[in-house]
RNA sequence: CGCGGGAUGGAGCAGCUCGGUAGCUCGUCGGGCUCAUAACCCGAAGGUCGUUGGCUCAAAUCCUUCUCCCGCAACCA
């Protein structure tokens, strides 16, 4: 039997789990189950990534230790795991015993093979917050958690060599099959291997909430390598926990979101290479799931829910959405409308009005039992023929990771068959007594396409399809991966049982109201987030003061600066000769808002280059607190050069 | 000229690798049927396949110009 191992990311439990991890995750579980109908033996990996500094103030915050913070979210992602059907095999939680022993192996080893060496790490520091941020983290060149000014500082850090797998990793992108889509390889191999691959900080001394390096305890192992680790050590991987690492390593399939595409097509590799272990065969990489058109978030207000849909509307059919709905490397608009509709159209009125009239004729005709007599006829050919070729087409699309895809296959046949109910006219056949060995042959033919489309959909969606066999009068021996591609499986006289409606159909506009409602409801986003000003600034003298050179300045002209999205070049009189300068206020002002107006400078600001763009000096302007800015327009009777204090 | 992706009937997408009747889902309109969850089936309307020029007997498909969108990178001095 041939081995098929299979992960989702370790998820962050920051928050509590949305429909995006639901996504990651179902598509995970689908092909899980579909390799184990095959006859593979499945490992399916999930788990957390629980250390951290986020996690560690999230819990200060609430005021428990970071493991009772995290145990608490955990219980509620394998809540929503256990509610969603996901088969995992294993749940990996940082935080295990086994997996901080097997990471601080790795890292032992990383560091005697001469991969990892002690050095230092800068960036702007915040010391009220403890944190480092990388210039491109600021917000307005300060701290983006509170807001307040940062300083250049370096910590002692360990860091890991990049540069010695540059070449492999970019043979591994462009010339493999390794990344799904390839789309985004040339860009990943343009944007950080070409520049030079940068030695990668692996370690921290500015939090404590993470596995000790086993030989400096005071700094802590960082992300990278305590979590990309996990596909590893949970199968027992310099640890004694598990004993499948020779048996599952390599990972057929590691699926993660757009976000951290990164960090395992270009990171995990050339850690994997560094421990000279072999490299996972695909990764996996899916787009987001926007609602309405935005990126998901708490702050936006539009976090759908998994548990209040999956109670509205069941597990299975949410499963059917978002995979439907998803294709690789795109992201997908997630709307109630899209949803419902989807739902309607496919579920309810394809599959699930399939299945209900065909039993119920099967019942009303035969009183439930088909009789053994049977009449043929040329009609019946195109349905048998779509029906026994439908396995093959999904299990190429399984093993390119199309899951959208395989499942339009699968309705084609819906399809087919409410055709073929039409073409032949059971309810009249039903009428005449000489024609009831064709009405069974008729019904017999739908409930086999039925036994098809359940069994191949059965890995999307675990617990509507026994109910679909119950009702058609299919065994299990009957619903198996080989049968699937077989016509005439279901005895000849098979028994239908009719049951409840599988699929009730939705009314669109109530529950999008109904939705909207709980939306509404569910986000404390009612307190309108009064405006917060940001902290104030650390006390200054007035001689601090006076070293700021504040001028009145005239707007002469202004350009947008080109490859800049958000920066203005302008021209200004400062009555003593002019200068340029840079202002990041293009989303807010026009060319033509600015021109001839007056505006207060800081004249004796440090010049920088910005895009390629020199700035002497910057524009006053005020932070509003939705994000946007105002510039501060001066009086226009003020001279230019005017001095302020 | 930073890198990459995209622009196809009202909406969302496929087709482009390897040129040759423009297809699918939803929506709209008309018809059929009555077994079924007001579901199902058939038909119709609706597209100069973003723009310019080119190669070709023939271009949505190959090359070129431009415009606009979206990622990544850089940037609110």
């Amino acid at each position: 039997m041939s081995k098929f191992y299979i992960t989702t990311p370790i998820y962050y439990p920051s928050g509590n789990p949305h429909i995006g991890h639901c996504y990651t995750t179902a598509a995970c579980d689908t092909i899980a189950r579909y390799r184990r109908m095959q006859g593979h033996e499945v490992m399916f990996l999930t788990g957390t990534d629980e250390h951290g500094l986020k996690i560690e103030q999230k819990a200060a915050e609430a005021g428990i230790t970071p493991k009772e913070y995290v145990d608490g979210i955990v219980e509620i992602f394998k809540k929503l795991w256990s509610y969603m059907n996901i088969s995992y095999d294993r749940y990996i939680r940082t935080t295990d015993d086994y997996h901080v022993e097997a990471i601080q192996k790795i890292f032992k080893d990383l560091y005697d093979r001469g991969y990892i060496y002690k050095g230092k790490y800068t960036g702007k520091y915040c010391t009220p917050c403890e944190s480092f941020w990388t210039s491109s983290q600021l917000k307005n060149g300060k701290c983006p958690e509170c807001g307040r000014d940062v300083i250049d500082a370096e910590e002692e850090a360990y860091f890991f060599k990049m540069s010695p797998f540059a070449d492999r990793i970019e043979d591994l992108l462009l010339h493999t099959d390794y990344l799904q889509p390839r789309t985004r390889a040339v860009e990943l191999v343009n944007n950080f291997i070409k520049p030079g691959l940068e030695d990668l900080c692996v370690s921290r001394t500015s939090f404590k909430w993470g596995i000790p390096v086993p030989f400096d305890e005071k700094h802590v192992v960082y992300v990278w390598i305590d979590a990309l680790s996990n596909y590893i050590t949970a199968l027992g991987y310099d640890n004694h926990a598990y004993k499948d690492f020779e048996k599952f390593w390599p990972a057929d399939v590691h699926m993660v979101a757009k976000d951290i595409m990164r960090f395992h097509a270009i990171i995990w590799p050339a850690m994997l290479m560094a421990l000279e272990l072999p490299l996972p065969k695909h990764l996996a990489v899916h787009g987001w799931i926007t609602f309405n058109g935005e990126k998901m978030s708490k702050s936006l207000g539009n976090v759908v829910d998994p548990f209040v849909l999956g109670e509205r509307y069941g597990a299975d059919a949410i499963r059917y959405h978002i995979l439907r709905e998803m294709a690789l490397g795109a992201d997908s608009d997630f709307s109630n409308e899209i949803m419902i509709n989807r739902m309607n159209s496919d579920l309810a009125n394809g599959l699930g009005n399939l299945v209900s009239r065909t039993v119920a004729m099967a019942d009303k005709y035969f009183g439930g039992t088909l009789p053994e007599e049977r009449e043929a006829a040329p009609v019946d050919e195109d349905l048998i023929r779509l029906a026994v070729s439908i396995r093959d087409a999904v299990d190429n699309y399984f093993d390119e990771t199309q899951l959208k895809n395989a499942l339009i296959e699968i309705f084609k046949l819906v399809d087919r068959a409410n055709k073929y109910i039409d073409e032949t006219t059971p309810w009249i056949l039903g009428k005449d007594e000489t024609k009831k060995a064709r009405l069974a042959s008729v019904l017999y033919n739908l409930l086999e396409s039925i036994r098809i489309i359940s069994s191949l959909l059965y890995p999307f969606m675990p617990s509507t399809m026994p109910k679909i066999w119950e009702q058609i009068g299919a065994a299990e021996q009957d619903v198996t991966y080989e049968n699937a591609k077989k016509f005439g499986v279901l005895p000849i006289n098979v028994t239908v049982h009719k049951g409840e409606i599988l699929f009730p159909r939705i009314d669109a506009d109530k529950e999008i109201d109904a939705l909207n409602e709980i939306i509404k409801k569910n986000l404390p986003a009612e307190e309108e987030p009064a405006y917060e000003p940001a902290p104030l600034a650390e006390e200054i003298s007035i001689d601090d003061f006076a070293k700021v050179d504040l001028r009145v300045a005239k707007v002469l002209s202004a350009e947008k600066v080109k490859k800049a999205k958000k920066l203005l070049c302008l021209q200004l009189d400062d009555g003593m000769g002019g200068r340029q300068v840079v202002s990041g206020i293009a989303q807010w002002y026009t060319p033509e808002d600015l021109v001839g107006k007056k505006v207060i400078i800081v004249a004796n600001l440090k010049p920088a280059v910005l895009c390629g763009v020199e700035s002497k000096g910057m524009i006053c302007a005020a932070d509003l607190p939705d994000g946007s800015v105002v510039v501060q327009f001066a009086d226009d009777s003020y001279p230019c050069g005017a001095k302020l204090r």
